[in-house]
DNA sequence: CCGTTTACTCAAAGCGCTTTGGGAAATTGA
DNA sequence: TCAATTTCCCAAAGCGCTTTGAGTAAACGG
C-alpha cells in the first residue's frame, strides 16, 4: 500500500493525503479524521526512504562503529546506548551503525556525510590525538562528542563529565586520609578521559605538597586482567613499608583484577590498602556488590547517552546553535573500601600477622 | 556534487555514468576509467536515500532494541555487536537500530516492515512465549533469529547454541564427580535458552537416576546480585550434609556474586563446592580471572554474532532460501573450580574446621 | 450585491538515483 | 558489399514521497 494507492481510495489527492497524515492545518478536521483512519485500517506507513529523499532528512543519528580482529566495544558502548535509545524512542529516531575498521575511520565518515544517510553524528571514545573533529567540520556535518579532545579545547559541542574534578577529588580525599604512596591504574592515555583523570590526581598532589613523581601511574586497557596484572606487580614482594597504601582504578572491571590480586596475597580493603575506583553505572555490576563495598566517582555513562541523543536531535533541528560544551560534576561516594592510611606501627604489625 | 551534476560535467548521460559507477559492463573500459577518476576528484558519493528508493534495497539490517526504564541491555548485547558489526563491515550492510519499548515492539517490526527502511531484521533474546516469529513471517519481511523459540520449533532461520546439551553435559560431569545435590542458578525462563538448559540439566539428572525434584532451581536475571543473593539463601546457614555441593550457574556475572557470596561464607571451590558456569567468551571477563578458574561451558558469542551476519545478507539476497536452524555444539572446559565431591568424611571434618 | 478572505483541495514539479527500451556507430560475417 | 551483430551511449520513465503554486467553492464584510 502506497500514498498513490491510498489516495485513489478515499478519492482524493496524493497532496491532501500527506497533508493530512502530517497534520498540516490546510485539511478539514473531518477530512484528516477519514484519511487516518483509512490509513489504519490498510495499514499504510509511509516508504521512509521516499520520505528521507525528498525531505532530505534521515530521521536517523548516526555512529561509526569500530569494529575489528583487535577492537573490543566495551560495555561502556551498550551502556550508553541503551541511554541513547531511550532518548531516542521518544524522539522518533532511528540509529545507524556504520561499522569501520580504525584505519578506514575517516573514510567512513566521509561517505556517511556524503551519501547523505544520517542527519547528525556522534563521537564517543574521545582521543587524546582526537582527528575527527576537524574532519567533521569540514565535512559539515553536524555533530556531538561524547567527552572532550585534548585539542581543539572548544569550537565544537560536547558531553563530558568532569574526570579531572572527579580524580582530583578522589585523590584529595586519599591524601586527607593520610596516604602518602599513591598508585593509579589508569585507562589507555591514548584517550583523553585517562589524561584528564591523570591531571586531576596530579593537581590533587601538588597541592598537598607531594611529589608527582611518586604517584606509581599504569596506563592499559581498563579490563578484569590489566587491573590483576598491574595490582599484582604493585604488591606482590613488595615492602610494606614502601608499597602503595592507596589505589585510584579506572574502571570497575579495572578493579575486579585489583580485588582478585589483593585477595590472592592476603592484603585487605581498606586496612592494607584504600581503593576508589570510577563507576560508570553498570546494572549488572554494582560498587555494592563487592566483597568490600567500593568507594566511587560516580556517573552515569546511560544518562549521557540519553542527553547526547537529546542535544544531537537539538542540533540537527536547529533549535541549539552554538557548540556547547557542557561538563557534568561528579559524586564522590565513600563507601568501606577506603580508610586511613595505615600507620608504621600497623603496617609491621599487620605484616607479622600476615607472616605467621 | 550529485549524478545530474558529475554527468554535466563528463558530458555524458546519467544512465552511463551511473552504470560506470556500478560496473555494468555496457561501458567501455576507457569511459569508465574517465568516470571514476573524476567522482573520486569531485568526491561523488551517490545519495543514499535516492538509491534506496530506485533499488529498493536499504542496504543495511535493522534490530529493534528494547528499551525502557527496567530494560537493560546487557554486555552479551555489545559483544554479539562487534561480531555482527566485523561482518557487517565485509559485507558493506549498515546495522539500523529502532528503538522501542518492550510493549510497543510490535508495532516497531510493522513500521519497519512496512517503510522498507531496512532488508532483513535479526532477532535475539528469543522469548519461551515468542510471538515474533509469526509477525515476521505474516509481514513477509526476511529474519534470522539468534536462539530458538520453543515453539514453533521449525520454519524460521536461526543460529543456536546447543545450551541442552551444554547444560547437560555439565550437570553429567558434576554427577559423574559424585556430586548428589545440585543447585542451579538459572537466567529468567521467560528466555527459551534458560529452559532448554534446565532440559538439559534434567535430563543428565534422570539419566543418571537422580530425582529431578531434587534439583534446587533459581530462575533470575543473570547479574551479580542475583548470584549473590541466591547463593547466599542457598548456603547460609545450610546443613553442610544437606547443602548443594554442586553449582551450575548461568552466566560469568552470576557466578561474580556467587564466588562473593561463597567467599563471605568461608566455602571453598571445588572442595566445598563445585561450580560450573556458562561463558559467552566476554574478552573484559575471563573464566582464568576468578580466583579459582572456572570450569565453563564455552560460546562466543561474538563468532554467532558473525555469523548472523553472514548469513542474513545471505537470506536476504536470496542466496539462503531454505530455513536452516544451525544449531552449534558447546565445549566444556574444566578447570579448577570443579572437583569431586566432598565425601561424608570430609563434610565433617571441614566443617568441624569451620567452627572452631 | 460584489469584492475579499478563508477553507479545502489539487496537479505537477521535484528529491537523486536506477533501469528500461531503444538507437547510432562500429564491427563482423558471408 | 550489405545485413547482422556487437558495442557504447542516451532519453525518459519510474521509485514514493513532500511541497509549491493555484484553483474553486464557501463564508464574510461593507
Amino acid at each position: 500500500m502506497n500514498l498513490k494507492q491510498l489516495s485513489a481510495l478515499l478519492e482524493l489527492s496524493q497532496t491532501t493525503v500527506s497533508r493530512a497524515l502530517n497534520g498540516y492545518p490546510e485539511v478539514s478536521e473531518q477530512t484528516r479524521r477519514r484519511v487516518l483512519e483509512t490509513a489504519q485500517r490498510y495499514g499504510y506507513k509511509p516508504n521512509s526512504n521516499a520520505r528521507k529523499l525528498a525531505t532530505g532528512r534521515a530521521g536517523s543519528i548516526g555512529y561509526v562503529l569500530p569494529v575489528g580482529r583487535n577492537v573490543d566495544l566495551d560495555p561502556h558502548f551498550v551502556e550508553f546506548l541503551s541511554g541513547l535509545g531511550e532518548h531516542a524512542l521518544s524522539r522518533e529516531v532511528d540509529l545507524s551503525l556504520t561499522p569501520a575498521s580504525y584505519e578506514r575511520e575517516s573514510e567512513a565518515y566521509r561517505r556517511i556525510a556524503a551519501s547523505r544517510s544520517v542527519d547528525g553524528v556522534y563521537l564517543s571514545a574521545m582521543r587524546s590525538d582526537e582527528q575527527r573533529i576537524g574532519l567533521l567540520q569540514e565535512l559539515g556535518i553536524p555533530f556531538l562528542a561524547h567527552g572532550r579532545a585534548l585539542k581543539p579545547v572548544d569550537g565544537y559541542a560536547c558531553v563530558d563529565i568532569d574526570n579531572e574534578a572527579a580524580f582530583h577529588d578522589a585523590t584529595r580525599l586519599l591524601l586527607q586520609l593520610g596516604h602518602q604512596r599513591l598508585a593509579f591504574i589508569n585507562g589507555d592515555t591514548d584517550y583523553s578521559f585517562a589524561v584528564h583523570r591523570l591531571d586531576g590526581v596530579r593537581r590533587a598532589m601538588t597541592a598537598c605538597g607531594l611529589a608527582v613523581g611518586s604517584l606509581q601511574h599504569h596506563s592499559a586497557a581498563m579490563n578484569e586482567e590489566n587491573g590483576y596484572r598491574i595490582a599484582s606487580a604493585l604488591f606482590h614482594n613488595a615492602d610494606p613499608a614502601t608499597r602503595p597504601t592507596g589505589v585510584l582504578s579506572a574502571s570497575m572491571f579495572t578493579t575486579l583484577g585489583i580485588v582478585r590480586a589483593l585477595n590472592q596475597l592476603g592484603l585487605k580493603m581498606p586496612d592494607d590498602v584504600s581503593v576508589i575506583t570510577h563507576d560508570d553505572v553498570f546494572p549488572f555490576l554494582k560498587p555494592e556488590s563487592f566483597s568490600v563495598p567500593l568507594t566511587t566517582t560516580r556517573s552515569s555513562i546511560r544518562a549521557a547517552g540519553a542527553r547526547i541523543c537529546e542535544r544531537l536531535v537539538d542540533i540537527i533541528s536547529g533549535v541549539e546553535t552554538e557548540p556547547v560544551q557542557e561538563i557534568w560534576p561528579v559524586e564522590l561516594i565513600v563507601r568501606a573500601s577506603s580508610g586511613p592510611a595505615p600507620t608504621e606501627r600497623k603496617v609491621v604489625r599487620r605484616a607479622a600477622e600476615a607472616a605467621q
